[in-house]
DNA sequence: ACCCCCCGAATTTTT
DNA sequence: TTCGGGGGGT
């Protein structure tokens, strides 16, 4: 692999000036095939530009044009642009595209990647001017909290009360904000851990210089704290780069954006791509500000908006552009579409969570029978649980599917182990790995052992190898115990040793086989022994893409990626959040209940800012879409085994009605309108099962007292004339729900009415679901 | 040193 | 309901 960082000049002709690059000329044809706004976006080459680019409208290909008419006028040579992005998928498809436009050859050796890989090769570049050596290890989040636990041991803070998961969390906000400990204002560190927090952070922090590691948030930190106190090293920088080139900047943290600004002060031409309207990150510490207060960090930015969309209907976007208009935190944009209306959102309320997943199922079905590919479907989920329901239901009527987001190969137990070893091979100094094998497979050395090593470690001071290598010379532990560790010990020396000489691979397999571990799997008769067996073998595999140990564990720490996907035709299923960036014909989204979505902890965390949030999250929702959005809400669900009564999400009566149409086929209807007449159409389905039939009696009930035109249920009017509707239950009203029993009605608000039942207490449901008791 | 049971907590997630 | 962690028992 070449280091990006290795500058080199090649052997074409030097980059030019800039006034000489915009000599009249013809553009080249991947410019001229823009539209107008992504043309301006890829020629303003002079001062701060934000790309304000709304989903679905070229943002990509503006980003890549950029990089490659950069390249193509020669105003830079690749190794002088720097481009950054959050994952490396998207690194990866960005220089895809832009070799697509100029050739493999003239994009090699751009500085492109995620801002973690960059900033960790310039740390391993300078390693040693923070205190680290050029080897140290990324720590990932596992190791992390265990780290993070044992101090909080060490300092006897009671775990309960205080869980390192938690704590961590808040330290790694700070790191977000590019706060080292002597930074944290005590008052904001407040009461955590007893207010001690402050102090856990510091020795946080030198435990990891020990142990030779940083975790992520210090790869940024690190570099913050170089380029501020060696000027000659971020000078080579400002020297380097004449052109940056940032993805998703609504996404940037803090730390990230005070990285980019030092690397921007030089000179260099930043350009920043990004969406106000789908930042949904801020609770692992984006910061939207980031991208409202552009123009006011880059005095003489340019502005550009992407607003001409080439993926959805008119009536999505108008869906979409309607609800993210009740946010006040934004830039704005107006989405528009050259293409067709097409259908409007269709809205369902079901019964429960069953319900919904089966109403959905057949929906797909019935799709799938019109030809259409399952691999255009998506249901978007607001927390992964809820995908339990649809999984199930797909399994029953045979369903292709995928779950997007699952566990990740290197997260796997089996791996984590086999790559612990590799680790403490190449890194003496990691004692996470080191602890984390050490009794794996056993040999005898237990707690006890272990608790025997970190006293010494702690008291000379030294590493946990050394501690161990100091140990097994003294009497201290019983003889068995000292023989397997000093067994162990020696194993690694010869490794280390073998190491120089044998590829990795090959090494790999000897450390597997020498320290017992396969065995370990051979021997277990568990069910998932096999499998497990099965992952190291690709582990191994995996290596061979790789020059060496080093390049194969940077891989393994900062390309984390997901288990590659089966094939085939599916439906796919994931998050709101893990559907960022991807695009379906339909997409359907369920659960659009208070308290569910949005999310009651964004909202009493985070207040008007996390109900924002959760709003984006819609928006990005609906925006997926091509051509069918399916938005559903149940008024019933399981939540942790328990059942639960819901209202409809505030965000369902914040689409634009004139953009929405309520499901026939589908169902009970209970959000926008009051009026009763669609939800009879539902009733049979509902009504199949036993315990529906009293629901299904007061739907009919109530469907006999209203006739309004179905028409108006659609358009506006039935919303305003709902909400101004008077429940026909008044408090002190008893009433019967089928699922939660008899109660009477404490408050009526509109539709949904406040009860307060004999058996489960009070709760909120919608009239219609009830009837008189 | 290992195993099992009980209790409590349970968005969202990349690097 | 399900999962994981910690404590207690063998």
């Amino acid at each position: 692999m070449t280091d990006p960082f290795e500058f080199t000049e090649q052997a074409a002709a030097p980059p030019r000036k800039l006034s000489e690059a915009a000599m009249p000329q013809a553009a080249p044809s991947f410019v001229e095939a823009l539209n107008p706004a992504q043309r301006e976006a890829v020629e303003a080459l002079d001062g701060p530009v934000l790309v304000l680019a709304g989903a679905g409208t070229g943002k990509t290909r503006a980003l890549t044009t950029r990089l490659a008419h950069i390249l193509s006028l020669r105003l830079a040579w690749p190794s002088q642009i720097l481009a950054v992005t959050f994952t490396n998928k998207a690194a990866r498809e960005m220089r895809e595209r832009v070799e697509a436009l100029i050739g493999a050859g003239a994009a090699e050796g751009l500085a492109l990647g995620t801002f973690h890989s960059l900033a960790a090769r310039m740390l391993r570049r300078h390693a040693e001017l923070i205190g680290l050596k050029p080897n140290f290890t990324i720590l990932d989040q596992d190791d992390q909290i265990r780290l993070v636990k044992q101090i909080l041991q060490a300092e006897n803070i009671d775990n309960k009360r205080w869980p390192a998961r938690i704590l961590h969390g808040v330290i790694e906000r700070w790191k977000d904000k590019g706060l080292t400990p002597d930074k944290v204002d005590a008052g904001e560190a407040g009461e955590l851990a007893g207010g001690k927090l402050v102090k856990i952070y510091a020795s946080y922090q030198a435990r990891l210089k020990t142990l030779n590691a940083a975790d992520f948030g210090d790869l940024l930190l690190h570099c913050l704290t170089l380029f501020t106190t060696h000027h000659d090293v971020l000078a080579q920088y400002h020297e380097r780069f004449k052109y940056l080139l940032v993805d998703e900047y609504q996404d940037t943290n803090v730390a990230q954006y005070l990285w980019l600004r030092l690397l921007a002060q030089g000179g260099g031409n930043i350009c920043c791509v990004g969406d106000d309207d789908q930042s949904i990150y801020g609770w692992r510490g984006a910061e939207i500000g980031n991208i409202l207060k552009f123009e006011k960090d880059f005095p003489g930015a340019k502005i550009v908006r992407l607003e001409q969309n080439y993926r959805s209907t008119g009536h999505i976007l108008g869906a979409a552009s309607g609800l993210i208009a009740k946010n006040a935190g934004r830039l704005g944009k107006t989405l528009w579409t050259q293409g067709e209306d097409g259908e409007k959102l269709h809205l369902a309320g079901l019964w429960d969570g069953e319900a919904e997943a089966r109403t959905i199922a057949e929906r797909i079905e019935n799709l799938q029978r019109h030809k259409h590919a399952l691999d255009e479907m998506a249901i978007l989920v607001r927390a992964s649980f809820q995908t339990r329901e649809f999984e199930e239901r797909f399994i029953t009527l045979g369903i292709p599917y995928r779950v997007i987001g699952g566990p990740r190969f290197y997260e796997r137990m089996e791996i984590r182990d086999a790559i612990a070893y590799l680790r403490v091979i190449h890194q003496p100094d990691d004692a996470l790995a080191f602890e984390r094998i050490i009794n794996t497979p056993r040999r005898g050395i237990g707690n006890r052992s272990l608790q025997a090593i970190h006293l010494l470690s702690r008291e000379k001071d030294i590493s946990l190898g050394a501690a161990a290598q100091l140990l097994i010379e003294t009497d201290e532990l019983k003889p068995a115990g000292r023989r397997a560790l000093a067994s162990l010990l020696a194993d690694f020396e010869r490794w280390r040793v073998l190491a120089e000489s044998v590829p990795h691979l090959e090494l790999t397999e000897t450390v597997l086989d020498e320290s017992g571990y396969t065995g370990m799997w051979q021997n277990d008769k568990s069910p998932e022994a096999p499998g497990r067996l099965e992952n190291l073998k690709e582990l191994v595999a995996a290596m061979d893409e790789f020059e060496n140990l080093a390049g194969f564990l940077e891989h393994v720490s900062l390309v984390m990626e997901a288990v590659e996907g089966s094939n085939g035709d599916m439906v796919s299923l994931m998050t709101l959040h893990g559907a960022k960036g991807l695009e379906f014909d339909t997409v359907f989204l369920p659960g659009w209940e208070e308290g569910l979505f949005p999310h009651q902890r964004a909202m009493d965390e985070n207040g008007a800012a996390g109900l924002e949030e959760e709003r984006r999250l819609a928006y990005v929702g609906i925006t997926r879409a091509r051509t069918r959005v399916h938005v559903s809400f149940a008024a019933n669900r399981r939540i942790h085994g328990l059942w639960q009564s819901s209202i409809p999400s505030r965000f369902i009566d914040e689409l634009p009605p004139e953009h929405v149409e309520i499901a026939s086929e589908a169902g009970l209807y209970g959000g926008r309108s009051r009026e009763p007449e669609p939800r009879a159409r539902s009733v049979p389905r509902s009504m199949g099962r036993a315990t529906f039939s009293s629901a299904g009696e007061s739907y009919s009930k109530v469907r006999t007292r209203t006739k309004v035109p179905r028409s108006r249920m659609i358009t506006g009017e039935a919303k305003h004339i709902g909400t101004a509707k008077v429940s026909r239950f008044k408090p002190g009203v008893r009433i019967f729900h089928d699922k939660f029993g008899y109660g009477t009605v404490t408050a009526a608000e509109g539709d949904k009415l406040t009860i307060d039942f004999d058996h489960t207490g009070e709760k909120k449901v919608i009239e219609s679901f009830v009837k008189e008791g």
